[in-house]
RNA sequence: GGGGGGUUUCCCGAGCGGUCAAAGGGGUCAGACUGUAAAUCUGAUGGCACUGCCUUCGCAGGUUCGAAUCCUGCACCCCCCA
């Protein structure tokens, strides 16, 4: 068993615990058993559950045996923490698509089949369905007492807030989280909640109730909130999350997002998401300051995680589409080769007919392709040297396009400035 | 209720009878440089059938050979006095 609290220490996955004194020692001991919850908001988890998910995984790999928890019950109500105002209510048909869809991604990132500390899969929906209110009252809130509740990060800055206020739903969420370590501790003896910085509210809760209905001394941890080093949120574009599903954030987009992060960046990356030692990660950076332009920690970091959300295929995929979207011109292909390359790219259908005689005019197949909103900006596109036929600049403002410039059977690669791309599929 | 100022192209903001598709800045787009970074530099930036034509300067009319610019009415915004 390694000694995992030493690992995810230099690793800066550590923001927070309630015992930082025993707690080493307690995890060296023996094989344990820990959780971390994943509501069901969206199909998909994202980047920013990663860190919590890699942490799972360094448990698991430690020799402890980790649980993945689908909010399937408090995914109904929605987690007021970190919420700067009331969440909106998913309905019960999304919400049990959601679950299945986020089963299926955890599932990716543990082991479970490997003796004793196989990895467990739950859904609190399957204790908390059945919980009748007056029951759960009795049970659970009434070792609730306001006050603390009120005193929590999470509901006293929604409180302040002047245009603040919570449901009494949303105040009620950290009954149902603490009440779910509880549930995990008698079926399962999980002593350990895992969590972001923003569930230490929640964790302790549970930590809590435990106390006073089993009297027991529970764990729980934080990790980081990873930020970049320009102040803003890891994982986010200006076009939204990086997603880990391949339908929301293709294989390829989520490579790219990893090759572009900022080098001062890339070292907090590399220990969060990836499994490379302190003293791979330590050559791997020293590689990269000797010659930054490589990018050798970024392609590193990218290759890594890209196989481990998308597996080897993903990875192939995302690496060829990468030589292709900087390499030279694009010529010789077959369509279906093309089209799962180019498959984030926008297309569009024209008529094969549209290449006859005279050809189409470049102009035209700009404007169609939707690289240029008007035919002046694709006129003004072509004469400043920015328009390309399958990689291959054209600049005459009068160029017609023909049966010769397509780059498989049927698809011709426009593209406007560096990394603008746009398909034309000419059909019959 | 009285007096004054304003409404300009994606945004801010000049223009106050022709040389105005309208200065300047921002943004955006392209190019160069570069590490698929940052910064910087250059160019472009209403539309189209593009050496020309059409449409834009709050809205509707009018004066004039000619209006974003002058006049009338309307709408909205701001300031001062009551």
């Amino acid at each position: 068993m390694r000694d995992i609290y030493q690992e995810l220490h230099w690793r800066g996955l550590i923001y927070q615990s309630t015992d930082d004194a025993a707690l080493p020692g307690w995890l060296a001991e023996k094989p344990r058993t820990l959780y971390v919850g994943f509501d069901p908001t969206a199909e998909s988890l994202h980047v920013g559950h990663l860190v919590a998910l890699m942490v799972l995984r360094r448990f698991q790999q430690a020799g402890h045996r980790p649980i993945a928890l689908v909010g399937g019950a408090t995914g109904m109500i929605g987690d007021p923490s970190g919420r700067s105002e009331e969440r909106n209510l998913l309905s019960v048909e999304t919400l049990r698509a959601n679950v299945v869809a986020i089963e299926g991604q955890l599932r990716r990132f543990l082991d479970f089949d490997c003796g004793p500390r196989s990895a467990l899969l739950v859904n609190n929906y399957d204790w908390m369905g059945q919980f009748g209110y007056l029951d759960f009252l009795r049970d659970v809130g009434k070792h609730f007492p306001i006050n603390v509740m009120l005193a929590k990060d999470s509901v006293k800055s929604r409180l302040e807030r002047p245009d603040g206020g919570m449901s009494y739903t949303e105040f009620s969420y950290m009954l149902l989280q603490a009440y779910d370590f509880v549930y995990l501790y008698d079926h399962y003896g999980c002593e350990l909640q895992v969590g972001g910085s923003d569930q230490w509210g929640n964790i302790t809760a549970g930590i809590d109730l435990a106390r006073r209905l089993r009297s027991v001394q529970l764990f729980g941890m934080t990790c980081p909130l990873l930020t970049k080093a320009d102040g803003t949120k890891m994982g986010k574009t200006e076009a939204g999350a990086i997603w880990l599903s391949p339908t929301r954030t293709s294989p390829y987009q989520f490579y790219q997002y990893w090759i572009n992060v900022a080098d001062e960046d890339v070292g907090g990356c590399l220990r969060f998401f990836t499994d490379l030692d302190a003293g791979q990660v330590t050559r791997l950076l020293d590689e990269h300051r000797a010659d930054p332009g490589q990018r050798i920690a970024q392609r590193r970091l990218a290759t890594e995680l890209t196989r481990l959300v998308h597996g080897d295929e993903g990875l192939a995929a995302a690496q060829r589409a990468t030589e292709i979207f900087f390499g030279a011109e694009i010529r010789h292909w077959r369509d279906d080769q093309l089209l799962a390359v180019f498959a984030d790219v926008p297309s569009r259908e024209l008529p094969r007919g549209r290449l006859d005689d005279s050809g189409l005019a470049l102009v035209d197949a700009l404007f169609e392709a939707g690289l240029a909103k008007t035919k002046s900006e694709a006129r003004r596109t072509i004469s400043q040297g920015g328009a390309y036929v399958n990689n291959r600049r054209v600049d005459d403002v009068d160029a017609r396009l023909g049966p010769e410039h397509l780059a498989s059977q049927s698809v011709m690669v426009l593209r406007a400035g560096k990394k603008r791309y746009a398909l034309l599929r000419f059909v019959p």
